[in-house]
DNA sequence: TTGTATAGGTACCTTTAAGTAACTATTGGA
DNA sequence: TCCAATAGTTACTTAAAGGTACCTATACAA
């Protein structure tokens, strides 16, 4: 958890220090849609190895934004879900993916025509 | 500018894409209160060198979501300002700040007593 | 003639992030 | 007895990002 004196003035900057990691991004959309275990999320998060998931997920859980969950069963089952800071989060994301949504839409027309040459 | 074929599947990941980073975060949240010239933004923006602020730039004029306009004078004037794809970025940078704000508060609160021995 | 101001560019080096592969623990089942 | 499954850890290597210092152009002012 980040301390007082670590904080940035700036609330931006502030926001930026914790999710501006394009991992920590994509965890958080994954987790927005509810608790999933390790594998899922590596299943989730196309392109991302074990060692950079689990680096993330430890950030995020030192952060408060995350919880993780270990079950003492054989083969081990861990579940992460968003805290309640972590939901906090959610608009952030949303406005993320809407304007994604827009941004495809835009490139889709406007290079229709280069793309159909394909 | 990005092509369709490089677009990813997911809306957040397609805008984690062009913005993820943190200095470009910040230079969006400089330039959403209007043009700046590249001294102000150097200054605007703590801890950025010369280099890395011109990069990002560079890299953000070429996804279209900043503008760069030259003024024939000695010493050279350049002002950077957002597109209008730049301006739709508003509502991100604007859930960042007013999440960043909530934070603060938080932490202010909740070590209130840690910080009171300094 | 020399310095100043602005917006860079470039070369070189360091730091950080990420990729890869191999290893661990445990237990139920073939 | 040995393998599969899950969620890791660790060591080693490579790639990306960033820092520092120094260089450029040019017109004006001292």
């Amino acid at each position: 958890m980040i301390t007082k004196k670590e904080l940035s003035l700036c609330p931006v900057e502030t926001t930026v220090s914790l999710i501006s990691n394009k991992w920590k991004t994509l965890i958080l959309r994954e987790l927005l849609s509810g608790t999933k275990r390790f594998g899922e999320l590596r299943n989730g998060i196309s392109g991302v190895s074990q060692k950079v998931l689990t680096q993330n997920l430890r950030s995020m859980e030192d952060d408060g934004i995350i919880g993780r969950k270990v079950y003492a069963e054989v083969p081990p089952r861990v579940e992460y879900f968003l805290t309640d800071l972590g939901n906090t989060l959610r608009p952030i994301i949303d406005a993320m993916a809407e304007w994604g949504l827009g941004y495809q839409a835009m490139v889709n027309n406007s290079n229709e025509t280069n793309v159909a040459s394909r």
